[in-house]
DNA sequence: ATTTCGCATTTTGAATACAAAAATTGAACG
DNA sequence: CGTTCAATTTTTGTATTCAAAATGCGAAAT
C-alpha cells in the first residue's frame, strides 16, 4: 500500500449537510426572523426527504435559530430587542474568559497575526469598508477564542454569536460607534499583547456591552 | 363562556418526551459514559419507532450528551477530565454573571427563600445527609439563575450543567471540602441578602472553581 | 353582509419500508 | 491455533407511507 494516503473521504450525514445549510441561510438573513419553514418547500429545494430534513430542524431548535411549534411546525426564531438584552450579557461574560484564558496559552505568532488583523481593521475603517471590517472583526475575536484553547467555549460562542449575528441586517450602526470600536480593539490588542488578563477581560465585556448599547440604540431609533 | 378556563391540555410530541427521558438517563448516570445506544434496543424499550427516536439523539447531540458517529450510531459521550477542565470556568463565568444580573432584580421573598435553603443546606451538613444536600444546593443555584431574569442564560446553564452533573457519580468528594462549600454559601448568601453584585461574582466564581478544583483532585486520586 | 359550520386540502407526526454501510460469522488457508 | 476473506446478519441512513391535526374554502344561516 502507498505510504501516500488520499484524503479521508467525507460522507457527511443529509442532517448534517442540511443544518449547515439552513444555518447558513438564517444567519446570513435569506431566511427571515418569523419566516415560516414549509416542510414540503424545503425539501423539494434541497431534494432531500423530509427525515433528514426534520433532524435538521431539531438540531437547529436547539441552538435557538429555529422555533418549532407542535402541529404547526417550524419557523425562523425571531431576535427581538429582549432577547438581545439577554444574549449579550452572556456573551460578554464568555468573551471576557475567552481573553482571560487566551493570555495563558496565546502563543506570539498568534499574536502576530492579532496585529496584522488590527492593522487591516483600521486600513477598513480609513477607507470605509464596513463589509470587510466586520469580516476581519470576526477573524479577530475567532483568534482570540481560539487562543483560548477551549473548544467548548468556542463551541458556545459560536452558538451564540450564530444567534445574534443576524441583528447586524436589523440597523445600521453611527460613524461614532465605529470610531469607538476601533479604538477599543487597541486597547484589546495592547493588553492581548502583554498578555495581561486582567485589563483584558473587562476590556471585552465592555466592548461588547458598549456594542450592544450601540445597537439598542440603533434598533430603538429605527423602529419609530 | 366561562371566566375559569381550564387548563391547556398538553400533546407533548414524542420526540421532546423522548428527549427528556434519555436525558434524564444519561444526566442519572443509568445510561454510562461511552456506553453505545442502540436505536433498535431503547425504541423497544420505549415502545416507538425510530423516526422520534433519532430525532431526539439529534437533539442530545447539540446538547453535548450524546456522540453521534456517522454510519456507527449513538453513544454516550464522555466526560474526560479534560472536558470538566473546559466546562468549569464556562460555568463559573456564567454563575457570576447569573449573581451580578440576579443582585439588580432579586425581591424580597426571594431572598428569604434563599435563606431558608442555606439554613437547610447547614441542617444538611450537619447530620451527614449528602444526597438531601446536593439537592438543596442545586435549588440555591437555580434560585439565582431564575433571579437574574434571563431565560436564555438559564437554559445555557442547565445545558452546561446538565453535562456535568454526571460527574457527581465519578469520584466522592471530601469532608473538608464540603465543610468549605457551606462557609462559601454562607458568604454568597450574604453578598446576595445585600445585593452586592461585586462581590458576589468573584465569590460564585470562585467557589465553582473550588468545587472544580476538588472534583479534579478526587478523580486524579481515585483513578489511580 | 358577516359569521359559522362542514368538508376538502394541506401540513405535520410517526411508523414502516427500503438501501447502504458496518459488524459478525464461519469456513478455508496458512 | 490464528488469519483472511467472503457471505450473512445487523444496524444505520433515507425515502415512503399512513394517520392525525391544522388550514382553507365555500355554502348555509342569521
Amino acid at each position: 500500500m502507498s505510504t501516500v494516503l488520499g484524503a479521508p473521504i467525507e460522507r457527511r450525514p443529509l442532517h448534517e449537510e442540511l443544518a449547515d445549510q439552513l444555518r447558513r441561510l438564517i444567519i446570513e438573513g435569506d431566511l427571515r426572523p418569523g419566516e415560516k419553514i414549509s416542510e414540503k418547500l424545503l425539501c423539494d429545494q434541497f431534494a432531500v426527504s423530509r427525515t433528514p430534513l426534520r433532524e435538521a430542524l431539531k438540531i437547529l431548535m436547539t441552538e435557538g435559530l429555529v422555533l418549532l411549534t407542535p402541529n404547526r411546525g417550524a419557523s425562523v426564531t425571531e431576535l427581538t430587542i429582549d432577547d438581545l438584552e439577554e444574549l449579550f450579557p452572556i456573551i460578554g461574560a464568555l468573551e471576557a474568559l475567552s481573553g482571560e484564558l487566551a493570555c495563558q496559552s496565546i502563543t506570539d505568532e498568534e499574536i502576530e497575526s492579532a496585529r496584522d488583523l488590527q492593522a487591516e481593521m483600521v486600513e477598513c475603517y480609513k477607507r470605509g469598508d464596513l463589509h470587510r471590517y466586520f469580516e476581519v472583526n470576526e477573524a479577530v475575536h475567532s483568534l482570540i477564542v481560539r487562543a483560548s484553547r477551549n473548544t467548548t467555549l468556542a463551541q458556545m460562542m459560536r452558538n451564540a454569536s450564530g444567534r445574534i449575528r443576524r441583528a447586524r441586517y436589523m440597523a445600521n450602526l453611527s460613524k461614532d460607534r465605529w470610531t469607538a470600536a476601533v479604538a477599543e480593539h487597541e486597547a484589546i490588542l495592547s493588553a492581548l499583547s502583554k498578555r495581561d488578563a486582567s485589563r483584558l477581560g473587562p476590556l471585552l465585556k465592555t466592548h461588547i456591552a458598549n456594542k450592544f448599547a450601540a445597537l439598542r440604540e440603533a434598533l430603538l431609533r429605527d423602529q419609530q
